[in-house]
RNA sequence: GGCCCCAUCGUCUAGGGGACCAGGACGUCGCGUUCUCAUCGCGAAGACUGGGGUUCGAAUCCCCAUGGGGCUGCCA
């Protein structure tokens, strides 16, 4: 039987990390088995339910470079693939678990009647007396887990008393009308599974497979629990504002939970499908780690051809004010260049690069106060200025040249006055190599920049 | 409170009875390269949660404890 999986997010307007990577992880089983791959959108819950939201999710999706086969914009033959679309298939799978004697009516909502002796006892969690069910614990045979069982004690809501079918309900009878045989979630839905494997048994459909992967926590310096959508790094949304590149942070959620088990780190999607198994899933949950995120990406950074960096780098200075249509293609190219290897996300460029576009850099103190102590500041612009003034070849070898000579003419190190001349050009107290930037701002620039710091 | 799941360096992980005085990566620290730095190179510190079993032998299997997580809604 070929392999059909589902995503089944609900539109809340914001795109989790964990559920990209379950996304994710049923995508990935999906390219690796051959099967299908669907994309089914909870919408019951009517308050959650924009086109806005929608978009959010498509959006994600098509970032992380996940394309379904089946569902909204694609279409497939088990629609609609909006949960609020389907209604009437609800109501009819409501109606025969109903004249079956399955279910029942209290207070207005559908119940699903348990099978067992009954018994009252009070609930501290209820904090009231309840009808309880002696039942028979529901089996599952998890992929990632193992043997789990688990009894419901409890009649429980199927339909409220508003007419709305529940996420229970409406999650299986889906999964049963859309073929699905591999349902891969969070380790959240565990213990709602013995919930679903008793609507699947009531309305005598095949139980899928389970697996249910371990879910994401916070950084242990951030605080406890589940990481939620206010910590930071938990939505998609910060990585394209951040200007992280999706391979990278896809790459990073594959080995978030799995791994391919050598040392291999940065890895072509390609190869991860192929390697992907759903029992390699580690059963233990996985704390979001920032820095090892920060790393891949400058890893994928630098392995970007030069253009293409150039390509990624163009919107994010754009955003931030800076011009960079004062360079030709090949300038920017070779602007850029001196700092791919260096950033860790493109929003470090504006820091870290930005002088190369605008006069109004900023001057950092601390770099200002640290030279200061060991450097006269003006009194080496004073004789840099005249230098470089004299200098008419303004290449990477007569720029060094010249300021080598400057420096061993003061009796000096060759490299004298390169931190002055660098705090007063760049604004900073470190960065890529020295000669290649003045290069590339041009004589006339730097000159100008010389005198003004020097005013 | 009840039920369920989980447990190797700070973090992500390798390991699945002898190959492990536990390997890799991020981070940290040190050194080197460099005019500088946020890159790069080299090196170091750093873990089998605890206690009982089983076994000739346990990080690996079992039990208990502890710790962490989840669910317990007419949310999804």
């Amino acid at each position: 039987m070929d392999v059909r999986v589902r995503f089944a997010p609900s539109p809340t307007g914001f795109f989790h990390i964990g559920s990209a990577r379950t996304a994710l992880f049923n995508w990935l089983y999906a390219r690796h088995t051959g099967g299908k791959f669907i994309l089914r959108i909870e919408d019951t819950d009517k308050e959650r339910n924009s086109e806005e939201y929608l978009k959010v999710i498509y959006d994600s999706l098509k970032w992380l470079g996940m394309d379904w086969d089946e569902g909204p914009g694609v279409g497939g033959n088990y629609g609609p693939y909006l949960q609020s679309q389907r209604g009437d298939i609800y109501t009819r799978y409501v109606n025969k678990l109903l004249s079956e004697g399955k279910a029942y009516e209290k207070d207005g909502a559908t119940w699903l009647r348990l099978e067992g002796e009954r018994y009252t006892e009070y609930d501290d969690y209820a904090k009231a007396e309840v009808e309880k069910v002696k039942a028979a614990p529901v089996v599952i045979e998890d992929i990632i887990r193992g043997h789990v069982e688990r009894a419901e004690d409890r009649d429980f809501v199927i339909v409220r008393s508003n007419g709305e079918p529940v996420f229970h309900l409406v999650n299986v009878i889906d999964d049963i009308e859309m073929g699905i045989t591999h349902v891969i979630r969070g380790e959240d839905h565990l213990s709602n599974t013995s919930k679903h494997v008793l609507i699947f048994q009531a309305l005598g459909a095949p139980v899928p497979q389970f697996a249910h992967m371990p879910l994401i926590l916070k950084d242990p310096a951030v605080g406890k629990g589940k990481m939620s959508k206010r910590d930071k790094g938990a939505l998609i949304e910060e990585y394209q504002t951040r200007g992280f590149l999706p391979e990278a942070v896809r790459n990073f959620l594959c080995l978030l939970g799995w791994s391919p088990k050598d040392d291999r780190e940065k890895m072509d999607i390609a190869e991860v499908i192929r390697m992907f198994e759903l029992t390699d899933i580690m059963k233990g949950s996985a704390r979001f780690d920032e820095k090892k995120m920060l790393h891949l990406n400058s890893a994928y950074l630098r392995a970007l051809p030069v253009e293409e960096f150039v390509a990624g780098a163009k919107p994010v200075l754009a955003k931030a004010g800076l011009d960079f249509a004062i360079y030709d293609e090949a300038a920017l190219a070779d602007a850029l260049k001196l700092v791919q290897e260096k950033i860790f996300v493109y929003d470090d460029l504006p820091g870290y690069a930005g002088f190369f576009f605008t006069e109004n850099y900023a001057i950092d103190e601390k770099a200002r106060e640290k030279i200061g102590k060991k450097d006269d500041i003006p009194g080496r612009i004073a004789k840099l200025i005249p230098a470089l003034e004299a200098l008419n070849d303004w290449t990477d070898e007569a720029i060094q040249n010249c300021l080598h000579k400057l420096g061993e003419s003061n009796g000096e190190k060759p490299y004298a006055f390169f931190g002055v001349l660098r705090l007063a050009v760049c604004g900073s107290g470190g960065g890529p190599e020295l000669h290649p930037i003045l290069r590339i701002l041009g004589k006339e620039r730097v000159m100008k920049r010389l005198r003004a710091f020097a005013s």
